[in-house]
DNA sequence: AAAAAATAGTTTAATTATTTAACTATTAAA
DNA sequence: TTTAATAGTTAAATAATTAAACTATTTTTT
């Protein structure tokens, strides 16, 4: 591939990407209640899909410090969606759980998302769908790779 | 399609999509100096692109209120990469231009983010690359739609 | 077994990003 | 020429983030 073409789909992929994140996070803002960020959709999010979580976790999922994910679950152990609980055999570790009405809240909130979702993926036939996701797939296993050996 | 498969689709969507998103994050922050966060790097961006910007615009594309815009602003106006400029014939509008620091900055750094996106780019072959991009751009078409009807 | 090092998480202080509501200045419409 | 609308700013509040210092606990080393 020539430099030219590969400088080209960059400037590509930086605007679309750019365009789809911004895109995204507003939508999915508007299906959140007003006292509700799109930070915490997200982190509810990984806590129902892991049923157990720890701070170090979501800190590495997240990209951020770990007393970056103390300060937003402080903010929803506060609203009643989560709760702490000490592993007995390492005291160290401290488990994140839905609280009941955090799992009402991701379990209805999910309903809405997948909505918004399905709303624009069906615009698309299934082969062009999947293989798009295929190439998003892979390219989360590249950064894996990357983050191994750096 | 079933909607088995739909629901499944969403899913991988959501958590590709996050994955991405967050890691992307986290890469081109190590790309920029230390002083500098992803938003004044994408705002700068947007304006370099552009030539010459108001706050309405730049709101628009980042999908959040022109105050959040003049308080970014602000802090780039203070650091010296951007001036504001009054339209002669309409008073109300300002423009938003680089200093000349401000665009020997974005300019280093837009190779340096080029860069770091050609070495997970280039691992892709050159049609599942163009498929995945045009497939993201149809993606934006897509949402700018949505934003002309509701 | 005692001392040193590593790990998990929190606290604190500072900065950035964001929203909503009220505001100024200017232009366009009635 | 009032009245509307538009462009942008200000102010107060909240959320997200980092870095550095800290507590508590567990693991490793000597």
């Amino acid at each position: 591939m020539q430099k030219r073409n590969i400088d080209d789909l960059i400037e590509r992929y930086l605007s679309v990407s750019f365009m789809v994140m911004k895109k995204a996070a507003a939508l999915v803002k508007c299906e959140l209640d007003e006292d509700m960020t799109n930070d915490q959709y997200y982190l509810l999010r990984c806590i129902k899909k892991k049923a157990k979580c720890t701070s170090t976790e979501l800190a590495s999922l997240f990209g951020v410090n770990k007393s970056a994910i103390t300060a937003m679950t402080n903010r929803l152990v506060e609203k009643g969606l989560l709760q702490r609980t000490r592993d007995q055999n390492d005291r160290r570790v401290v488990y994140l759980t839905l609280t009941e009405r955090g799992d009402k809240w991701i379990t209805e909130t999910e309903e809405k998302i997948h909505k918004l979702v399905e709303s624009f993926i069906t615009k698309f036939s299934e082969e062009e769908i999947e293989a798009f996701i295929q190439t998003y797939e892979k390219l989360v296993r590249i950064f894996q790779e990357m983050e191994g050996t750096s």
